[in-house]
DNA sequence: CGTTTACCTGTCCAAAAGTACAATGTGCAC
DNA sequence: GTGCACATTGTACTTTTGGACAGGTAAACG
């Protein structure tokens, strides 16, 4: 197993070299080459000096590498780990991790699991009950969605605009367009108001059916 | 590290017995008795047979136990994983997991991490992006609302749009979006969309950036 | 009377939303 | 293989929405 920290330093931390004796250091993602075809391995990506823009761009540049992706920040923030998540990485902790804590974050995702600090990870669960809409009682016009038009109808039904929706499922704009239009000959409503309000059950006075 | 199957059986099954020969079984939790005080241990939890109402009962008396908790169900569907996780499980899994699969569960769970599904795991990060903090009750905030805008309100929140708000309160659809502007700003609403489903009492979920 | 507040309207503009028409690629069933 | 559903994106276009700036009226209040 290797470890690869991506660090704007270049160098390891005492830390990271403790917890991993081996571990090598890098800047950027692209110094390292090709390695896909060599043992597993993790990407530890330090994105404390980063700006925001940046984030995204080198946690998928990290993740395209094809191994686990675990981010370190300085100041972890709910949402930014959302949105990191959500882009690839399967790891989310403090820049200051502890050794120990860093072999069992590396035991973690490397059998497939998920880590993020427990506080962090009890917010997330408290959230999902609200932001998972509930499965049982939908339209049985749902059904007619396909896959990707539900997701998007849920999106929407929490309020997101396209440009969100296109954030979050990694397609265009443009996209996410055609798939609402579809959605609103399926389901018969008109625009994302009335959708949204469908989604949830409410009624809509102006609706034809 | 103890595995421990709460199962309706009572009796192990073979692919947990090969994952992990000296799992025990037992049909309660309660059946186990006290042994927080021993080594730790994994709770494994078969709810296939279990329904709804007494799943979250099961999941509550398992965390209970001081254990780390999987659940194993027979169709792993998103709702249903988001609200026993959230009830304290720390991983979701297929109720006909293979050994190996069960024994990278454990192996990600004992060291604090969290497992489900990737196709789980990857729509819930779609959702969660949107994270975040849920404002505001508008119930408060409707008093602010004049007779006028809360009538605009009342028919966004049944879907029209402005010109047929302005049909139906004879006015133009200039004036339709000047109380709108303005009831944006006092309940804190981005557009129309959520203004719909913040009457509604439906929580949006905004990006943060 | 002056001030405030609600209500109404206009023009101009920018962004977002939505549609029309067209195309590519993928996976799956027959 | 062929056909089909799905997902994706593009260009170009119209419509809707929402904000900025700039007013008008009328009623209420000190």
């Amino acid at each position: 197993m290797e470890h690869l920290f991506i660090t704007p330093a270049g160098k390891l931390r005492d830390r990271w070299q403790q917890a991993f004796p081996r571990a090598r250091a890098a800047v950027q993602v692209a110094d390292i080459g090709e390695a896909t075809s060599g043992p597993r391995g993790i990407v530890w990506l330090d994105i404390a000096a980063l700006a925001p823009a940046e984030r995204s761009a080198e946690v998928h540049a990290a993740t395209a590498f094809g191994w686990p992706v675990v981010v370190m920040a300085a100041t972890p923030g709910e949402s930014e780990a959302f949105q990191l998540l959500n882009q690839g990485a399967v790891g989310y902790c403090h820049l200051k991790a502890a050794p120990e804590q860093l072999r069992e974050i590396a035991l973690v995702v490397e059998h497939g699991g998920f880590w993020m600090p427990p506080e962090l990870m009890q917010r997330f669960l408290a959230l999902s009950t609200r932001v998972v809409p509930a499965e049982a009682p939908v339209d049985p016009e749902l059904n007619e969605l396909t896959s990707r038009e539900l997701m998007v109808a849920e999106q929407v039904a929490h309020g997101a605009s396209n440009r969100e929706i296109a954030a979050a499922l990694d397609i265009t704009e443009r996209t996410v367009k055609a798939h609402l239009s579809s959605i609103f000959e399926k389901l018969g409503v008109r625009d994302r108001v009335q959708l949204a309000l469908a989604m949830n059950n409410i009624p809509t006075y102006t609706t034809v059916n």
